[in-house]
DNA sequence: ACAATGACGCCTC
DNA sequence: AGAGGCGCCATTG
């Protein structure tokens, strides 16, 4: 990896809109950094507390949460994409609301 | 150099 | 729905 693969991964976290999510295997893409999804979430647990990078939009395949259901990580993760609208069914973010393909997102990605 | 470890993803029972 | 297995790849011990 270089470091511009990070700065990639970053810039592609920081364009996701307010109200949405990406996933993991999503960013990786969008960076221009094929399947490395892990490495997507590599670069999220690294990320210093306040940071200003909006890591909570990022979730896994499915709208699944990468932290364990019960973990602080999880309800941290769950409330802050709670308190910017996005809606939850049972434990996986509503993406046809809020995934990369739902109206508004088209609109700002094409 | 090598094995283990993840904030992953997809497929198969 | 849940559990395993495997590919993935940078980091860590």
């Amino acid at each position: 990896m270089s470091p511009s693969d990070e700065a990639k991964v970053i810039d592609a976290v920081q364009h996701i809109p307010r109200g949405s999510v990406a996933t993991y295997g999503e960013v990786a893409r969008e960076a221009g950094l094929g399947r490395r999804a892990r490495f997507v979430g590599q670069v999220m647990a690294r990320l210093p507390p306040g940071s200003g990078v909006p890591w909570h939009r990022v979730v896994c395949a499915g709208g699944r949460l990468a932290f364990p259901v019960d973990s602080p990580s999880h309800a941290r993760q769950r409330a802050a994409l709670e308190a910017e609208g996005v809606r939850f069914v049972g434990q996986r973010v509503d993406l046809d609301r809020h995934g990369r393909h739902a109206a508004l997102d088209q609109l700002l990605w094409g």
